[in-house]
DNA sequence: GTCTATATTTGGATAGAC
DNA sequence: GTCTATCCAAATATAGAC
């Protein structure tokens, strides 16, 4: 029928307008920073008026929030196309580099998500469940290393969060932190997998 | 001479004006967010108009790289200050104890220092060089410890940092990642000062 | 769904009287 | 050194015509 037609393509027109607000919004942050990311500039980016965009997402809040959301999604999608065969340290490490390369891909998403400091902005409960659920792969990861005590686990999140963070700190986009992934790798399995490591005791 | 007199008590007054907008700035970034200070804002809380401000510093962002030079100093100060005695290994533990205690004190202070994120806002090169000369004394003591190489050093940075970050993103104020400082320098120095390791090989 | 027009607020910064 | 007055620019958001 032609009103289910017509429907159908003014769904899709919108949720094609709303991807580009969200695409353009990036853009936007990468160029102005997050914080100076204004209504205005988003406008003229999609060749539209700043009033216009309200119908699309009700507040400048709402697009931060598709932002953090869609960055949340990417991030659970590379790491669960992660093959899972073989050795648990090996994918230990493939887990790590393609958190570490997603890091380092895009300062702006790496605000955005992991340091949390745009004004009264903060994200939506489904969002920080997509996040969770990232860490939990990471977590039943490390437990088949066997490391099994949360203070462990934290031991690791700090480990390879404070990799990225000197990495983005000091040298965004280079790689003098990112490449000693390993080697912490190496040296947590030794202290906390014993069984793992490569090193003879 | 009187005429000195006078000099000295405006000059002392012009200094007194300046230290306390300073300390007010630090209360209504703590208040309002780092990137929401306000001139208008820190005035009244100095009990001026916000022009008035521009006497004693020209710019806004004049007053942030006053906080950020004063902050710098502050953990400089606190770094210079443990005791050098007895084993390296100790001497790291108690800089490391103060570090992640100066940042767990204030969100706001280390966001200022260790995530540059204020829109335009650069700090000068006098800040920098002491916060540059605090890790130089750091990197003093590792080599104390046996550790030479930069690799190394920047694998202690990365695991200090890390847990600041940590502790900072999840649970500012808390210490579910502060507490594994020294689980994680015991790791460390077992594999990069094996000599001075308690752990028997 | 996009526009014009506008309300409303707020920001940093300057000029000049006192 | 502080004030009043003001400039100027920019922001988010709403109302209503088309």
């Amino acid at each position: 029928m032609s009103g289910n037609d017509a429907r159908d393509r003014r769904a899709e027109r919108n949720l094609a307008s709303r991807r580009e607000i969200v695409s353009a919004a990036w853009a936007a942050a990468r160029a102005e920073g997050l914080a100076g990311l204004s209504m205005r500039d988003l406008g003229s980016r999609v060749g539209m008026r700043a009033q216009s965009i309200y119908v699309y997402y009700p507040s400048k809040h709402a697009i931060y929030d598709a932002m953090f959301s869609e960055a949340n999604q990417e991030i659970l999608d590379r790491i669960s196309a992660v093959p899972v065969s073989g050795d648990p340290v090996e994918l230990l490490r493939r887990y790590t580099h393609v958190y570490l390369r997603f890091c380092n891909e895009d300062a702006v998403r790496y605000q955005l998500l992991y340091q949390r400091n745009i004004l009264g902005f903060e994200p939506s409960a489904e969002s920080y469940a997509l996040a969770s659920s990232g860490l939990e792969m990471i977590r039943r990861c490390l437990r088949a290393c066997g490391v099994t005590s949360s203070r462990a686990f934290d031991v690791w999140t700090a480990m390879i969060s404070g990799l990225a963070a000197q990495q983005m700190a000091n040298e965004p986009g280079g790689k003098r932190w990112l490449r000693l992934a390993d080697e912490l790798t190496d040296m947590y399995i030794a202290r906390y997998a014993p069984a793992h490591s490569k090193e003879k005791k």
